[in-house]
DNA sequence: GCCGTTTTCGGCCCGACTGTTTTCAGTCG
């Protein structure tokens, strides 16, 4: 595990804190502007910066040259950067601080902090918070009556969440979404709804919701104002509303209920494309295509594409698109899928017309990881229907198979023997159940494989006698205790787990549940090689508290060449539907149809499971 | 300080909202 000062998350606000100081000394704002786009880009790397520092390829970085390169090169092997210090020298570190409180800035947090002589950063939020209260900032230039208040209660919103970045599964923001988007439709003016940002990317943990409107009217800007108008009201008239935090006549944003953030913003239907489209983002990804439309010759905006030639169109004459194709192709690109937004490599791709064809929900053709409610004496919970109601969903479902995984029966109070007893006798009751695959194609139940989820002990065993698993087609084997070990023992546990006989799948890989802990710390690159090399495959658990793995390493596992397989680890049979979050994470992985073990033939996948 | 489908020099994403201002700076997404 590397050193936290040199984490991405660190080393990016370490060039975020370079820009502002730059910003406050009145440096060249396009040296300003170099390095907060250097911050982002570390920010969305899959990988951690260091390492590839430690590659020699830390230039390879987009955002990063000669310059910026030198001085993290400096950081790395010291610890510390004079070419950084010297930038940041003579700013307090308070001023940092303050800066990550929303609403204020660079400048406003250094002529706080000046002004009030306010040096230590442990202290600056509440020292601050007690000037407002006395009505001191008021009297500051550029600061009024309405600013301190502002502040004062950003500081104490700060303080609770104690910089605590608050974020939402999915399955919880679309709930939020769903009721707003219901709401908004009562509205007789509102033509269509849609959710867009990092839920209709399928982000796995989402920070804000983001809606755009379309409108009949208003495509003439004189008719705009009263119809927009009305649609924000009647926003910002929401039951669920807290407060507001802005309203103007396009755009709008509420506090809902948990301090949910919820963007709104309006458009004519002759413009809602553009809109579509800037609003899904990502901001990485809008600044990317927006940089590709200016070497076109283009100024793109969320309302339409203007001609920077002034021959070709007058000033004000700008192109609409009704809808996002239109737009992308206009500028001879591929329309992306929005899971792929994310301003890594989609543009330069959609340029070339070499988009992946990625995974859809209609791809997939069972479930392997599912836990029913039969009894053999598992270690963990046991699932809530029966083999027939999870066989019964899975025809609904449209699947050609399915696979049947229990936890492994306990430990404790079992003997070897017993064990082995138990799984033969649950193999024995869903075969009697159950016709088996290899006698009959054409009966009522769909072909099934037994599994079983085994638990990853500690020493890289696996919590089942050996004798049982001539019982099993197939094993996932999962961690579920002592995650805290360091990379090199996590990863020979891991290693040996997979080395055991019938081990198909690596389920949940980190071991992460989303919001409440991280995952575990392997050696990827050798996790990668391993199941690559052993025909074996990297479970995605569609779980919304897990999506696991996350998409950054799905991408990173698909470009090393490993394969996959899109589990909902349902424990009833109403989890069984949590599939599409699954497929979500692989298309945020750019996998595609064949890169999953669960979108192929009956014959594909028994191949694969013996072979 | 970074970068290249016209460029190794000369550009750099774009607009909305707010508060404190008499025309704009700061902040945000």
């Amino acid at each position: 595990m590397i050193k936290e000062a040199f984490s991405n998350k660190s080393i990016s606000q370490l060039l975020r804190n370079i820009a502002a100081a730059q910003l406050l000394k009145g440096h060249n704002r396009f040296r300003i502007i170099a390095y907060q786009k250097a911050a982002d880009a570390i920010e969305s790397l899959s990988r951690e910066l260091f390492d590839i520092w430690q590659e020699g390829k830390i230039q390879r970085v987009p955002g990063i040259g000669p310059g910026i390169g030198r001085g993290l090169s400096e950081y790395f092997e010291h610890g510390e950067s004079e070419h950084f210090d010297s930038i940041t020298e003579g700013i307090p570190p308070s001023v940092f601080l303050l800066m990550t409180v929303p609403g204020i800035g660079p400048k406003k947090a250094f002529k706080l902090v000046i002004h009030f002589k306010l040096m230590n950063e442990k202290t600056v939020v509440a020292e601050l918070k007690e000037i407002a209260k006395a009505g001191r900032i008021a009297e500051l230039p550029g600061f009024g009556e309405k600013s301190e208040r502002d502040i004062l209660s950003s500081l104490t919103v700060f303080e609770r969440h104690d910089r605590q970045e608050e974020r939402m599964i999915l399955p919880s923001a679309i709930k939020i979404a769903e009721d707003i988007t219901t709401y908004m439709k009562q509205h007789p003016l509102v033509n269509h709804v849609d959710v867009l940002g990092s839920l209709r990317r399928k982000v796995s943990t989402i920070g804000d919701i983001d809606i755009a409107i379309c409108i009949e009217k208003g495509s003439d800007p004189s008719e705009r104002v009263g119809p927009f108008r009305d649609i924000i009201d009647h926003f910002l008239a929401y039951p669920g509303k807290r407060s507001v935090e802005a309203a103007g006549d396009q755009k709008a944003s509420i506090l809902a209920a948990g301090n949910v953030r919820i963007d709104l913003r309006v458009q004519p239907i002759a413009t809602y494309g553009s809109m579509l489209q800037y609003f899904t983002g990502s901001k990485a990804h809008n600044i990317k295509l927006r940089e590709h439309a200016l070497r076109k010759g283009y100024s793109l905006s969320e309302h339409g594409m203007k001609s920077l030639d002034p021959s070709v169109s007058p000033q004000d004459d700008i192109v609409k698109f009704s809808n996002e194709e239109d737009l992308y192709s206009f500028l001879d690109l591929q329309t992306p899928a929005p899971e792929i937004r994310e301003g890594t490599t989609e543009i330069e791709l959609a340029k070339k017309k070499k988009l992946p064809s990625l995974i859809k929900l209609a791809d997939i053709r069972g479930d392997f990881h599912m836990h029913s409610d039969y009894d053999l004496q598992p270690s963990h919970d046991r699932g809530a229907n029966t083999y027939q109601e999870m066989m019964k969903k899975g025809q609904e479902l449209g699947y050609a198979y399915i696979g049947f995984s229990e936890h492994n029966p306990k430990q404790k109070g079992l003997s070897n023997e017993d064990v082995i007893a138990i799984m033969k006798k649950r193999k024995e009751y869903i075969d009697t159940i159950f016709t088996p695959i290899a006698s009959n194609a054409t009966s009522e139940h769909l072909p099934y494989f037994i599994g079983l989820e085994v638990d990853i002990l500690p020493s890289g065993d696996i919590a089942l006698p050996m004798g049982a698993i001539d019982y099993v087609d197939y094993l996932i084997v999962s961690l579920h205790s002592s995650f805290g070990m360091n990379m090199t023992t996590m990863t020979n546990r891991v290693l040996k787990a997979l080395s055991q006989p019938k081990v198909k799948i690596f389920g949940h890989p980190t071991g992460r549940l989303l919001g409440k802990r991280d995952g575990v710390d392997l050696d990827w690159d050798k996790i990668f090689s391993y199941v690559i090399e052993h025909n074996q495959a990297l479970e995605i658990n569609a779980g919304p508290p897990r999506l696991d793995l996350p998409d950054i390493l799905v991408k990173e596992g698909k470009e090393h060449g490993a394969t996959f397989i899109v589990n909902t680890d349902a424990h009833a049979i109403e989890h069984m539907d949590w599939m599409q979050h699954g497929v979500s994470v692989a298309r945020r992985g750019w996998l595609k149809k064949k890169d999953v073990v669960n979108t192929w033939s009956l014959e594909k996948v028994r191949e694969w499971m013996i072979g």
